[in-house]
DNA sequence: CAGTGGTCTAGACCACGAA
DNA sequence: TCGTGGTCTAGACCACTGT
């Protein structure tokens, strides 16, 4: 019932996907020329490609321009957990782990202002994080704090990055409440090139957003992950009595 | 630097996202045929479709077979507010939803034992509900309770579903913890065809795993949300002493 | 029925990567 | 240079919506 209306991209997308799950194809092989799997399944360019898009979109399969189509190795998956970060406890001795950061000072504009409740032109703060595992984009983060509440010496200088930025944590002073938003979205043509994902696989957006106890922001940040590799992972626990569910 | 090889899509893209933007084209409106559109910009149909592909994952477009494409009214946004369930307090009040319930009794298998911890065969009251919000569709879910703990009168049962249902909130015993993992994907062909989103748009999928204060799983959910109408917000309140974040 | 979007084709041309 | 994927075209045919 569900595919009332076979679509010859759909047929070779689950066939190819068959091959791939099955083992007939395995991780990191490259697959046949788009010209040659054209002919083989009798369709023509544009429809093959549109069927590996499907498989993209899954996360199956990786283009590289001018190299091949190639069956994606299991990677392993991005856990982002609340307030730690990414890089769960379980992972973070990973080896082949790069991260770049660049800090500069910007000044609030747009939705920055909101985000942290000041006024258009204050000074912040800015880490602009890119962590990559072995050739793979892990993650790309924008961290903003205003900049009184900058830890010191991180600032247009080049003493080595916290931890904290590298998981992309929460930086500036403790705070007492973090609020997360998640969304899913397709990734714009900068985070696209940046994660290496092209435009067929979402992405993974969180703004978070930390307020101390007098409800000042100390830091917001936009997060963005692969779709395809990135779980966000947040744990309530309620003592009794605190339960709001309505009846 | 961003746009060094101009690709006739996103040209085309970028115009009608500015005069939707813009307003020359309003909410509602129906956009010229896509025949039209293909020869004003002198482009084929197949690039100018895949121009209106880009809004359409924006959310900017709506297209409806035999009728033409549309720019879409924006809608309000979902919240999915994590122990609450959507339908957040402030349009708890929404006059035009309508939701569909359909309960049975299923045994658990796959993915579910292992959400559930449950042997395989177990019987569940399985909760699947579509919400929509006037004509477009709000989200789906599935919901699954060990038959015991379900509330009783629900199952097999006439009896009108309780709010909590409606609301995807969580349903049997108050549990005392709750785990949500939130990730980013392309719909599968059921979920588009349900959520009447195509599937150049991601989805928002959240699942849900509550448990009891013996660490017995009293409800494991799978929702999913379209990703350009919805947002998942997560709070979390630190007291002193609890912060975890390492130096 | 006419008009719309949905899918597909065969082939051209361009951009990238490895010789 | 060659083989790869990336983009685009002109046109055919099908499926859905309204009259």
């Amino acid at each position: 019932m569900t595919r009332s209306v076979p679509s010859r991209r759909h047929d070779i997308a689950d066939d190819l996907r068959h091959q791939i799950t099955t083992g007939h194809l395995k991780p990191g092989e490259r697959l046949p020329s788009e010209t040659d799997l054209a002919s083989r399944y009798k369709a023509s360019t544009v429809t093959l490609r549109s069927a590996l898009a499907v498989l993209q979109g899954e996360g199956l399969v990786e283009k590289i321009h001018g190299k091949g189509n190639f069956v994606r190795r299991p990677l392993r998956r991005i856990m982002y957990v609340s307030g730690w970060g990414t890089l769960d406890p379980w992972t973070a001795a990973e080896p082949a782990l790069r991260v770049t950061v660049r800090t500069a000072t910007v000044q609030a504009d747009g939705h920055l202002t909101t985000l942290l409740r000041v006024p258009t032109g204050s000074p912040l703060a800015e880490f602009f994080c890119v962590s990559h595992e072995g050739e793979s984009p892990h993650g790309l983060a924008r961290i903003y704090v205003p900049r009184d509440l900058a830890p010191a010496g991180v600032l247009d200088d080049e003493s080595p990055c916290p931890e904290a930025v590298k998981r992309f944590a929460v930086l500036g002073p403790p705070p007492a409440a973090i609020r997360e938003t998640v969304s899913a979205r397709p990734p714009t043509s900068d985070e696209s090139s940046t994660l290496r994902t092209n435009s067929a696989a979402p992405v993974l957006a969180v703004t978070r957003v930390a307020t101390d106890r007098t409800g000042r922001v100390v830091e917001a940040a936009l997060l963005v992950f692969p779709g395809d590799r990135a779980d966000a992972v947040f744990t309530t626990h309620h003592t009794p009595d605190e339960r709001q569910t309505a009846g």
